[in-house]
This record gives structure tokens, sequence and C-alpha cells, in this order.
DNA sequence: TTCTAATTAAGAATCATTACGATTTACATT
DNA sequence: AATGTAAATCGTAATGATTCTTAATTAGAA
């Protein structure tokens, strides 16, 4: 996801540009990796010194809602970052050191077959968590 | 895994008998499926009504880490149930209206072949949440 | 420019989880 | 059976992430 694309995805559904907006997605746009609302408070908070938790909170979810950011857990914390551009489904590895991810193409309900008759199934998450070649 | 089993690993590694494990392990052994801490204990409170959180926690964190439970995180939550007896590495479906499981033979790990050179890979995460035939 | 609904600031509240000092208990030893 | 001791528990306070509340501010339409 892009920076044009993000703000068409916003004015498209009748929300404001506001300064708080513009600078949480740079943070995602130039920082390609998962971060907490506390990772984005730090850093917001040096230009916007009253800058608050609920703005962050409340922006992560909008952007969440429409597709703009994605969103996993990491030891029990919520942590976001830029959806992927590819249309093809696929997931991740993410490095536990420094949130940054890659692409694995493969999916695993792919696999599975008839392996869950009469299951109805509403989504389905797999990750693969370990260090990067940089953070090795 | 069974409350022998669970009773042999904990004798081995030095614990102590105690009501409140007994009664915690209960009832994961009559409960086939992912309970949180408050689930716990508003049962057990019926029985124990000074039971602790701390209680509570600290045991769920043995259990964990002898591998007589597993855990998992649903919408922000701990979720505890019985380790599994298979000895198959496999992965679960989870229906989120009653806890219960399913599992699934599929590992996506087995597919990932190259797909990650030089990356260090401490584990992985593969479940599918839904509602099972009961549930619909 | 004016108006209005959307957005934000500030801080309190909530919820799950963890920490801690005091007390109790399991169980090995006498 | 009584004792000693480390482990376990209790009661409660603290923590940390997230959500809520209300008043003030602001973006964008008119
Ligand atoms: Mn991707
Ligand atoms: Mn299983
Ligand atoms: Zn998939
Ligand atoms: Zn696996």
């Amino acid at each position: 996801m892009n920076l044009p694309k993000a703000w068409e995805i916003l004015k498209e559904n009748g929300f404001k540009e506001t300064s708080k907006r513009q600078q949480i997605l740079e943070m995602f746009s130039e920082d390609d990796r998962y971060l907490t609302a506390r990772d984005l408070l730090d850093v917001m908070q040096k230009d916007y010194p009253s800058m608050s938790y609920d703005t962050v909170y409340r922006n992560l979810a909008t952007f969440v809602s429409l597709g703009i950011l994605e969103e996993t857990e990491l030891s029990g914390e919520r942590h976001f970052r830029m959806q992927c551009e590819s249309d093809h489904h696929h997931h991740h590895f993410i490095c536990l050191d420094c949130g940054k991810i890659k692409e694995v193409p493969v999916c695993p309900m792919d696999m599975i077959g008839a392996a869950l008759p009469s299951y109805q199934i509403a989504n389905h998450k797999f990750e693969i968590y370990g260090k990067c070649p940089e953070c090795q």
C-alpha cells in the first residue's frame, strides 16, 4: 500500500485529511515493518508533543477497517504495518527483532481439502517467526 | 494429556500436589477446550472463594512450561487447553464460540522449502478459526 | 467567512496480567 | 506424630495496553 492509494481510500469513505493521519501513514510508509501504538506515539510526540493515545488507536482502527493497515498480535501486543500490495493471498515470516516481514507464497488452506467437513471456516492465521538475516 | 501423566510430569520436576493444581487440571481434563484465566477463576471460586489470580496465572505458566497445557491468543486474551496427546506435529481448527478444537493433520512448514534462505526460523503458528458443527 | 460534523486532547477508566509481602501448606526428616 | 523448610497460596496493589468520556479544535462544505 502506498500513500496516495491510502488517501484515496480514506477520501472515498469520507475521512478527513489531518496532519496526524498524515504522519501516522508516513511512518508506516517509510518503515516497512510491524509497529506498536507505542512505537508510533514515541516518534510522533517529538513533532506533536500533545499527540494522545486515543488519536493513535482510533486511527489505527480506522486504517485497519479500511484495509490500509494489517494487524497481528506479537507477544501480547497489537502490531500494525502497511497492507501488502500483492493481490495474491499469501503469508509472512516475521522477524521478532526488527518487525520486518518476508512474504511466503504458500497458503496451508490449499492443503486442507475435506479435513473439516461441516465446519464453518471464518478465517485462518499462518505466520512464521524468527530472525531475519540482518538481525542474526 | 491425561491427569496421571500430568502429575507424573509435575512430580518429576519437583512440584507439589496441591488442591488448587488438582482442580485446575481437572477442569482442563473434563473440559476439552480453550479456557481463559477468568473462566477458571469463575468456576473455581465456587469451591475456593479465596482463590487468587496469582495462583491461577502462576500455575498456568508452570503447566505451559512443562508441556502439560498449550496456549494461544484469541481476541486479545490468553487461552489454555490440555496439550494434545498426539505425538505427530499438527495444527488446529478452533471454534470461536465454544473453544473446542479439531485437529488438522497438515503442517504448512512442509511446503516452505527454500522460500526462506538464511532466515532463522524459531517457530510458527497455523490456526483455522470458525464455528464447529455444534455451534452453527 | 461561517457552519457543522469530524477529529483531537487530556486524562480517567477498564481489563488482563504481574508483582509482592505475609501467611499457609506439602512433604521430607526426625 | 511432631518439626522444619521451601514451595505455594492469599490478598491486594501495581502495571501496561487499550478504551472511554467530554470539552475543545479543525477540516472541508456551503
Ligand atoms: Mn505480504
Ligand atoms: Mn491437537
Ligand atoms: Zn492463507
Ligand atoms: Zn506446524
